[in-house]
DNA sequence: TATGAATGAGATTTCATTCAT
DNA sequence: AATGAATGAAATCTCATTCAT
């Protein structure tokens, strides 16, 4: 078995079979996870949080419930792990704009706001359980919560703040505009996602929509 | 027990202690009614729908358990009964406007706000309780949210249409645009209710900065 | 119905009424939950803590698995309660010997066997549960049975102490004779109810038997 | 086994390849069984049988969950194993005492407590285990355990009756005494080990201690 | 022989709802 | 109308044992 892997001569082949083996394990096992995380996800976005029962998940995942428990501490630790993970994704996919340069202040507005809303269509369940988490989970999905949240602020009231500074953006309440702007997308996606159904609009046309109306309102010309 | 305290002779003593005691009755039930009304929305709001428990209803009620099934049929059917009445209150303060006048609509459309808000603000545990539903809570709740959305939608969506056909506001994607307009207004009054805390800033100026920022969007001048 | 109570003419008809009522109510649960105490003391005693399961209590017991949580915190705050009441009840029926008089002492030490066993053969289950406690059982039970046996080791050590010191018994190494009286009681007790069955000694024979071992060791005359 | 296999006094090589590999393959088997039951020990004695699952059991022997099931057939089988041997090895130490001769009886008296003490000491983990048995374990442990008492008993009970005839010991009631007795011994050395920690009094202090006791009593002189 | 992932029966606990008083 | 004890279905979690590799 171990034998092809075996060049050199003078070889150790317990330790190279036992290195197979826990590679192979180690691949087995977070095949495992995913299987559990994936059928979660679908679970968690279609039913919520409280009304999906570990019977639900282990159903889903095909898996018993002691697998479950060998993977997941917990019904809630599978949860916040599955959301700590995206939110960590998201946060990954938006940065900082620098405002010295109008044009490509809005080209990288733009690249945000596009490289957000891909991450969120190819994750639909994941983009729905995260759209769907009220506060009030407790422990630490709150915090994960908040850091998403503290981290979209962050960045849109940055980037009002050194918009008017330069110009670019007209002045205003940062605070509340910033709300609209995240709210703004929240909604759309939410429409999108949980309301109309998955992909019925391009994703293009979703994210120039929410660059056009944050950034010219309603107003012609 | 006091209606032998009733002497006066209009009417047969008996159908007018009979009356008098239903409609003090019929008072009393609806004070109850209210009583437990008004601290389950409190309880609602700070902790979930699921997360609380009918033990938490009827002590923030300070009734009894039988009680509380005498005047609700269930846990879910206070929810609802909470939730359809102010969504009702909602709809009613939010009005058709007329676009063949642009100043005038302009005006109304700031006066649909400003009376949304308002109840809002004057409502905070509701509009938590409101802004913290997700789907999924089956039955006639879910029937009632999407009522309320139904209301929304069209009513922005229809201002939208008629707006970019008398010229007062640019052609855009409707759909998209409404649920921009709509997220907008719930995260900014969920970062008021829920994260800010109640009424740390004032509500002419929420309103104020919503108006501005749908109309305006960002663009100096 | 409360009127047959009302004897003055001034009187609080709620008040005798509720109070007739809570104290009614307040025998009846106290009924309930000696009911289930002596269930679970016949369950404990016959098949250990551990394979004591809820279902064992509560079938034991005629009640339903909500009720005995009613009652209870847990499986484990029942048994603790049940040991622990009984711990005090023992510790009660013990008392400090006066040395000043070898007759009197002797007769105090008669005494404290005599009640003590009294009380155990009153409750044998209570005692096959108090002999089978192991340690490691966690939490408050661990406290509580060292307490019982501080008390023990108290006495007992303080009664070898005064008696060596007044010549009434031999000086010898108190840790380890205290020891050996509290072994030869449990013991005996342990054969009785565990072994033997109940009641197949007269008690009083017991007393007197660990009372001549305990004085007069094993020597003729 | 292996004796059928062997035929001449001269035997082909690999036969005897054979068997020094049955005999090394044997006496690794017997280590790998000796590393599991220390271990075992070790964890009884501190958490007790209920409180030790089968992954406290192959973590602190280092082998995996399978191979404990291929040394043994249960959790509860090793248990019974290991107090098995324990017991069988505690009434070897413990023989007939002759009484014709009473100071030689006194001195077999002594001797016999000294080699179980010495026993005892030596294994400390085995005597906490055995001292904290409850009843109740059902199957054969109850057998062991009733086993172990009923040697015991006969012991004590023998040396008591034989004692009293050739008028060594005061006659009494038998079978109490010889539960005071037992009982003496158990809890001195359950105190030893379990409360105060191992080996903090003499071994021998111990033995001379319980051999006075019983012997003298607590009475002066 | 050795491994450890997988299993599932069964234990504990919760909580919305009912019902006798 | 009001009460709160009682209910039991259903949820979560544990752990001794099996089995494919």
């Amino acid at each position: 078995m171990s034998a092809t892997t075996q060049i050199s001569g003078v070889s150790t082949p317990e330790l190279v079979r036992k290195d197979g083996r826990s590679l192979r394990a180690k691949a087995k096992r977070e095949a495992r996870r995913e299987q559990i995380v994936v059928a979660a996800a679908k679970c968690f976005a279609s039913q919520g949080y409280y009304q999906t029962t570990v019977s639900d998940l282990i159903d889903a995942a095909g898996i018993s419930r002691g697998t479950f428990y060998l993977y997941f501490e917990s019904k809630e630790a599978l949860f916040h792990d599955l959301l700590d993970d995206f939110v960590k994704r998201l946060c990954d996919e938006i940065t900082v704009v620098d405002p010295s340069n109008g044009n490509q202040a809005r080209m990288e507005i733009y690249n945000n706001i596009t490289r957000a809303v891909d991450l969120l269509f190819d994750n639909p369940e994941l983009t729905v359980m995260l759209l769907n988490v009220g506060n009030g989970m407790g422990g630490q999905t709150d915090q994960t919560l908040e850091t998403l949240n503290a981290y979209l602020y962050d960045m849109v009231e940055g980037a009002l703040d050194n918009g008017a500074e330069w110009g670019l953006t007209r002045p205003c309440n940062t605070k509340i505009v910033a709300a609209a702007i995240v709210g703004s997308v929240k909604e759309v996606l939410y429409q999108q996602f949980v309301v109309t159904g998955t992909e019925t609009v391009d994703r293009h046309e979703v994210a120039q929509a929410l660059f056009d109306y944050g950034l010219r309102g309603l107003l012609p010309r």
